[in-house]
RNA sequence: GAGGGCAUAGCUCAGUCGGUAGAGCAGCUGCCUUUUAAGCAGCGGGUCGUGGGUUCGAGUCCCGCUGCCCUCACCA
């Protein structure tokens, strides 16, 4: 049971005991007393005071001077050096700290908060109490936790030992909270619609495949939030968005998680240029917010999101870059064939688009919107012009990579309808996926015009704070279980089918 | 899915031409009442990811497996 756990720490464990001492108490301070946190207590220091002070957390580093000691507590908003002298607090507690303390340990200190004499502001403690034993050591305290394996694994300690890991969190953290006072301030209403999906529909990716028992009823996780989203449209919620969560079974690398958040909004009476105009006002708040600039670095590429961004129609990037015209399908498909693109089972505009995601899309460094896309490959978008070949749709690009995908939202339910069947259809000819009839009924209802879009928040944040992998943004990515951890298979033990 | 790379003490890393395992930090013992990567003296700590193979001898060479990383593929 307790057999992994290092012995000098189990027996320290069992000397506090011994000595009457709860080495997991319940809560510190006292309640009634005031709680120092360590951030502002050091920011509040005025030179020469002596004040009292109380602070806790937990115990970084140890420098024992034999009738006294020094160690540093590091609580979230900073981190302290106390100073315990034997004669201050008693030979009892003294010898206790020495032989029961370890590194990591939690602790709750009272004293005096002054500066020592080379001038480091510090504790000088009264008491000293155990809030809470370790069992394991930190990691090297000069070069953290390296092992990029372990630091996804073992979030925890990556938190404890990387600063800059803690503040891109609470950075990330950040970024979410402005996006939602941003769209409250303009009369968007958050709502939160299910994650279970009879059909799982919006988007194109392979779902998470899961049952409920009671009702013997095989269930998806969702991949996309639109279509719920635009059930309330049709509800007559006029301003909306969701932020959350959604799953696509594919596969893993720097950009792609198996899950990942999303946030999609929709704008009843609104179009994909209204859309524009707000996101683009979105990302210039979230950048000031997070960064107080929207001069970003990414990757090492200098990248500049004041606005307004370069808006660019896709046929022209698409002749700029890859010499075809859009609308000509021999040339599209010649092309193809010249750089190596099988375009057997491809539409016209699908090929089109494969030329455009290798000739255009690495060229889309700084923030540009792409407008109006090929009608092929857009299923749930408005026409440009009725019954034609372009749809109201653009999607954001920064430093080549796809940060935003937006329409003027299809509400003629009988076109819809068509696509919908078309492109289950096509799909899989002989075993046609189901169309998510409660969606086309909702249109049939009535959706007003809207604008919607949505964005891959992992991939903006990844943007905000100059990462190159979303594992880095992701506080728990996603990763094989491994011999002998905690999250390693267990014999025998009951394994839900998901 | 394909190709490449990595895996040595709790952590960060050395390990030569194949010759029987090293350092720093962390830990333990002792000394030290203003140190701060504290210091000084001493001590303990390893299934070298895992399973085979070659060899008198493998951390080192070869093959399989596992995990991670990178590139590509997949990805409305």
């Amino acid at each position: 049971m307790a057999a992994h756990l290092p012995e000098e720490r189990l027996r320290k464990l069992e000397a506090l005991r011994a000595a009457g001492v709860d080495p997991y108490p319940k809560r510190f301070p006292a309640r009634g007393e005031t709680r120092n946190w360590i951030g502002p207590l050091r920011d509040g220091y005025v030179e020469g005071a002596e004040v009292p002070a109380v602070v806790c957390g937990r115990v970084t580093a140890y420098r024992d001077h034999g009738k006294s000691i020094f160690f540093d507590v590091k609580d979230e908003t900073g981190k302290v050096q106390v100073y315990v002298q034997q004669d201050k607090v008693g030979e009892a507690v003294f010898t206790r700290i020495r032989n029961t303390f370890d590194l990591n340990d939690h602790v709750g200190v009272r004293g005096t908060f002054a500066k020592t004499r080379r001038g480091e502001l510090t504790v000088f403690a009264t008491g000293v109490e155990m809030l809470a034993k370790s069992m394991t050591p930190p990691p090297d305290k000069w070069h953290g936790l390296q092992d990029k394996e372990l630091r996804s694994r073992r979030r925890h300690v990556d938190l404890n030992a990387n600063d800059e890991v803690m503040a891109q969190f609470r950075m990330r953290s950040r970024i979410v909270a402005e996006m939602r006072k941003f769209l409250d301030q303009r009369g968007f209403v958050e709502v939160e619609t299910p994650v279970l999906h009879h059909i799982a529909g919006g988007a194109a990716a392979r779902p998470f495949l899961t049952h409920h028992n009671a009702l013997d009823l095989d269930l998806s996780l969702r991949i996309a939030l639109e279509l719920h989203l635009k059930r309330l449209l049709v509800g007559g919620m006029e301003k909306v968005f969701e932020i959350g969560r959604v799953f696509r079974n594919e596969g893993i690398d720097t950009r792609h998680n198996p899950e990942f958040t999303m946030i999609e909004l929709y704008w009843a009476y609104a179009d994909y240029e209204d859309v524009m105009d707000l996101w683009e006002q979105l990302l210039v708040h979230l950048a000031m917010t997070a960064r107080g600039t929207t001069k970003l670095t990414w990757g090492g590429t200098a990248i500049d999101l004041s606005a307004p961004f370069r808006r660019v129609r896709y046929e022209d990037l698409l002749k700029q870059h890859a010499g075809v015209d859009l609308d000509d399908e021999p040339a599209v498909r010649a092309k193809c064939a010249a750089v190596g693109i099988d375009t057997k089972d491809k539409s016209h505009h699908k090929a089109a688009n494969d030329l455009f995601e290798m000739f255009c899309e690495r060229t889309l460094i700084q923030p540009t919107f792409v407008i109006d896309y090929p009608r092929g490959i857009t299923t749930l978008a408005k026409w440009k012009d009725f019954g034609g070949d372009r749809a109201e749709r653009f999607e954001l690009f920064v430093n080549g990579l796809e940060i935003a995908n937006a329409f003027s939202e299809m509400n003629d339910p009988i076109a819809q309808r068509q696509i919908l069947e078309k492109q289950v259809l096509e799909k899989d000819p002989e075993n046609p996926a189901a169309v998510d009839e409660d969606f086309l009924e909702a249109l049939e209802y009535g959706m007003p015009p809207a604008g919607g879009v949505g964005m891959g928040v992992d991939r903006l944040v990844m943007m905000l704070s100059d990462s190159d992998s979303i594992r880095d943004v992701v506080l728990f990515p996603l990763l094989r279980p491994h011999a002998g951890g905690a999250d390693a298979p267990q014999d025998g033990a009951p394994v839900e089918k998901v």
